[in-house]
DNA sequence: CGTCCGCTTGACGTCGTTCAAGTTGGGTGG
DNA sequence: CCACCCAACTTGAACGACGTCAAGCGGACG
């Protein structure tokens, strides 16, 4: 390791010091490219940090929104009803997202917001996010880019639920969660905890809770990987990805640029 | 009418006299909350207008991006390939839409951009984007707002493939583009052209391009729309919307604040 | 200690795929 | 103007993945 890489690490460790709640935010995908002042900006405009319980709805459809969600710890989930009241959920959030910094722009959302485990979220104010906008240019477009990154990830999801079979959706869903858990730290030796129910898994992937079950199942038989008792296992790797057709570009790990090659 | 909704027709008109490229921007979905100069500005913002054949490819993946295109005619779409060369359509995009917004903060894509039909695009270089950011909070929260129109887009598209049917997917793509074509001048009497193959409507609703045809015949069968030589026919929308579970509301009519009745 | 929710497994039905064989129609060249 | 061509569309028959229905299991919590 070179010596500026060291003063590199070392400088992110200070800043974080001073930045406890936005640690984890972009980490892994060009949180480098924010100042110490972006940094700073960012962690005071947090108006307070709250603890949430597992399984409740923290945003409904439609309401106005008037702050906005940076996970700290736990799962939270985005999901919409049909009228029959099936679910589907369309996006799992982890420490280090901000989860719902689109109802800035938008004003209200167009689907639901609830936690899945017991939770740590830190609130942002609209308001700051304004002053934000209006002053903080490059600030500003760390955060676009923060929501276009779900929107990446939704368009991965469609691929999922368009393309793959059920055995590959599972497969590309764990792939997925393991790449962004790895990239906060939350990953040792391809084992990390999600502790979510197979009801949850199958309403996001499309599938039916039985079925779930048994891909599960074979994916354990064939010691691909094993999900217990909210704890995932990735065992074969490789195998996970080739069933999956998973190509983690998607996630821009380090920040924007970094596949365009800035000039 | 009003005298001031005259007053209000009448101003839009003469903006867009002198704005015609992005004159269909946001159009009925808060294009109202930009001022004169936010229109001037992105108007001002255009480098040129391209014409550009059919089944082109604009934009590959992983490739830099250097200026953003706003679709002023035809039909483009976005998607990516597994590894076997099988195609998911993410997105459909129509007059009016900014194509790869996105491409500004991501600086590359992640996946692939081509026209349908031949079309004509106003490109935007991004360094002018720079700018706007820098000094347009205002504008820049609307262009914000417009790729999140597009995350909004996906989610739905997301749930179209994990919970309906074949039947149902097809009802509820046909009912966005009758919406969103609708926005912007391009439906009379529930007909729109939409000229596409019915293997890129396969590609885009997961289904085999076989099994799409029978769905388009049933649909036409049982009377609810007919889709022949690029032109739609929409016959029994209220059928049609009950066999989608379609609710309009993620288009955001209107714009960012209307169902969140901003204070 | 009982209850409830989530997990598990089996049997069977159905929707969508696969494979295969035409048909249609817009575009091109003789 | 007609003949040809090719891509897109259309239809049929058989197969298979996933859903549905039903029953039993197991662990957490009151």
């Amino acid at each position: 390791m070179s010596v500026s890489a060291v003063d590199t690490l070392r400088e992110e460790r200070d800043r974080d010091a001073y930045a406890p709640h936005i640690r984890l935010f972009l980490k892994g995908r060009g949180r480098e490219a924010m100042t110490p002042e972006d940094i700073a900006t960012l962690e005071d405009s947090i108006d307070v940090v709250r603890d949430i319980p597992a399984r409740t709805i923290v945003n409904r459809r439609e309401e106005r929104v008037r702050s906005s969600s940076l996970l700290l710890e736990g799962v939270m989930c985005r999901y919409m009803d049909d009228r029959q009241g099936n679910r589907q959920i369309v996006a799992f959030h982890v420490p280090g997202d901000f989860v719902d910094l689109h109802g800035f722009a938008m004003r209200h959302l167009d689907h639901d917001v609830a936690t899945l485990t017991p939770v740590r979220v830190a609130l942002v104010r609209h308001g700051r996010l304004e002053t934000i906008v209006a002053h903080r240019p490059h600030l500003t477009r760390m955060l676009w880019f923060s929501t276009l990154l779900d929107a990446a990830m939704h368009r991965e999801w469609i691929f999922r639920l368009g393309r793959l079979d059920a055995d590959g959706r599972v497969a590309h869903l764990f792939c997925e969660l393991h790449a962004r858990l790895g990239m906060v730290d939350r990953v040792e030796q391809g084992v990390f905890r999600f502790p979510v129910t197979q009801i949850d898994l199958a309403e996001a992937v499309g599938i039916t809770p039985v079925h779930l079950n048994r891909v599960l199942r074979g994916l354990r038989e064939r010691g691909l990987m094993t999900f217990r008792s909210g704890e995932v296992r990735i065992l074969d790797h490789p195998a996970l990805v080739g069933l999956a057709d998973f190509d983690p570009a998607y996630l821009y790990g380090g920040g924007p640029s970094v596949a365009g090659r800035d000039a």
